[in-house]
DNA sequence: TCAAAAGTGTTCGCTATACACCCATGG
DNA sequence: CCATGGGTGTATAGCGAACACTTTTGA
């Protein structure tokens, strides 16, 4: 038996946190989906997401829903939209406030707490719960216009990356294809990056230059402001 | 004596929207605020906005607001961010989802239905109510944001225009200046604009060329995707 | 007559883009 | 020996940015 503790003198719609998880694999973009146990959409897949708790900011309740969801912990979400459509949840009014994160796969534990979480390839997705079709549609643009102003997708790779897994990063993020002395040429005038002459390394029987994502440079260029051109 | 007819097993918070009104009056950037008759913050300076209703989205509910409270109609809102620290509002929990739409000054008609609705200079904005300075805040940041991928800010102008009135413009809300011609160059590059050679303009006893905006260029070249480089 | 605004073109330097060859490795 | 992937440099075209003079009008 339910009790219905809670009284207001108007109705409130409930309010949830959605949490698009993007990871890369050296090859394409993944999404992070966990298959729901419960009905509504039973044995869908969705994002990790719950309910926002009354003390919590939303991004404070995406981040704790991410974590019991998946075991992951970042800082870094970014609110990219709010979903408010009447009937997006069958069971009861219910907007949603969207985050989308970056994390690099090997962070993520498979066997961890709750859930069937798994990666899907971003140009492979199953049909998912609610409205979480037009949310990773939304991601998707949000990321894509980010990646102008921000040099995110670093923290899809490992600390210490390849010029051409950089490339490719930003190739399956965009969706389109670079020239490789043009990529770099434009990535190294950026100065963002620090190179490591001497350390290479065999990826598969290969040689490559490793770089690695300055910070402190980034700070003094966003004070300035710039532009990434791609 | 107040009524508690909604019932819920989990609390829920409030949902309101908020809507930021960008106006160009010529030469700055305005933003349109509304005096506030009740507590909380009464008699401080707030955007147009209000509780979502159940049976409409965000979106519907943002101009429903809009125009109830300043006699606006627009079907341009942009969603820039949804706010939901926890005391925001000292009534009770309340996050809202927060709009902004681009309108001609001319069409605000002063002594509209509610309220002291009054245009203020974007650099010379009172305290407001709530946390409506970050709101405005990240708003300007959206909108600055936006206007490198759409031609955002030809909804500001009357429908003709001269090139130094949609210079004015991209400089007041980009706090930047420009040359003359390398504005008008770029500009007209785009091909997004129609020029009226023969129909000139005394706006203070000069003449200058009138364009009006293509929206027929615009469809064609946002299908290639397109930037406006500024 | 002076200040303010509009029209008009050119130059320089940088960057985007396109493009080819060599070398080492693994199969 | 062949396919794959990585390293390297150049030439061209287009764009960004800087810049001066003339004309008209209103104050």
């Amino acid at each position: 038996m339910e009790e219905l503790k809670y009284h207001y003198k108007y109705p409130h719609p409930a309010v949830t946190t959605d949490c698009v998880i993007f990871g890369f694999d050296g090859v394409g973009l993944k999404v992070l989906l966990i298959e729901r146990g419960i009905e509504p959409f039973r044995g869908r897949w969705a994002f990790p997401g719950g309910f926002l708790k009354m003390d919590e900011s939303a991004e404070e309740g995406a981040q704790r829903e991410l974590f019991e969801e998946t075991g992951l912990k970042t800082n870094c979400v970014w609110q990219f939209g709010t979903f408010s459509n009447p009937n997006r949840d069958p069971r009861e009014r219910v907007i949603t406030i969207a985050y989308y994160a970056l994390v690099r796969i090997s962070e993520v534990h498979g066997g961890d707490d709750a859930a069937q979480a798994q990666w899907f390839d971003i140009n492979d997705v199953p049909a998912l719960a609610f409205d979480h079709d037009l949310i990773l549609r939304t991601a998707l643009q949000a990321l894509r216009k980010q990646i102008h102003f921000e040099p995110i997708g670093f923290e899809l790779l490992e600390q210490h990356f390849t010029m051409t897994q950089l490339q490719h990063l930003y190739e399956a993020v965009l969706d389109v294809k670079f020239d490789r002395r043009n990529f770099a040429n434009k990535m190294l005038r950026l100065g963002l990056l620090t190179q490591y002459d001497e350390a290479k390394q065999l990826p598969n029987g290969k040689e490559a230059f490793l770089y690695s994502f300055n910070p402190n440079k980034y700070k003094e260029l966003k004070q300035k402001g710039f532009r990434l051109e791609f």
